[in-house]
DNA sequence: CCCTGATTCGC
DNA sequence: GCGAATCAGG
């Protein structure tokens, strides 16, 4: 086993310069890693790696004039991320099993979506949060429409209930 | 508003 | 080396 959840596998690497080859954008290789990282960190990697110029640059991007940036931190005090203190680290697609959108029954937890944002399906866009909402027979089903996360058809919120890990998903079973 | 990549710099 | 914060632009 790798001993590096963290940092930069040549897999990953592999993955990362395949997918930016292609032509996909930082966010959604991202997503495709397992959106254990960010575009941020995608960008990062692409240019330490070198391959940042795509191949059609004829003309070097003008040089940008440098900017200050943070004023120094002067609190000691450390940010925490938004996630979860129990983030599930390693695990991304394989241990995770996949939620298909209720039928009928909705697991729990279910955000409030007010009737009067929901969306219809020719109002469904890459971005948006493809989450069923009502009774498809019925006038007032729509899509939850939220934005999604980039690269997955659901809303934050909606990917929390969509994608659980099995250890969670056979727990809430019962 | 959404998104894109580019850059700097503290860690 | 890494990536958050930020910038600049579409």
């Amino acid at each position: 086993m790798s001993d590096a959840v963290t940092g930069w596998t040549d897999e990953r690497v592999e993955l990362l310069g395949k997918l930016w080859s292609e032509g996909l954008s930082a966010s959604q290789i991202a997503a495709a890693l397992g959106g254990g990282v960010t575009r941020n960190a995608v960008i990062g990697k692409v240019h330490r790696l070198g391959l940042s110029g795509r191949t059609k640059g004829s003309q070097p991007p003008a040089p940008r004039a440098a900017k200050p940036r943070a004023p120094s931190a002067p609190g000691p005090v450390q940010e925490l991320r938004p996630r979860t203190p129990e983030a599930p680290p390693p695990e991304p697609a394989s241990a995770t099993v996949l939620v298909l959108p209720p039928a009928a029954v909705v697991p729990a937890a279910e955000p409030a979506i007010p009737v009067s944002e929901r969306i219809s399906i020719m109002e469904l866009r890459e971005t948006t949060c493809r989450w069923p909402l009502g009774d498809p027979t019925s006038a007032d089903f729509g899509f939850c429409g939220g934005r999604s996360v980039t690269g997955l058809p659901y809303c934050e919120a909606h990917c929390r209930i969509a994608y659980q890990p099995a250890a969670e998903r056979k727990r809430l079973r019962a």
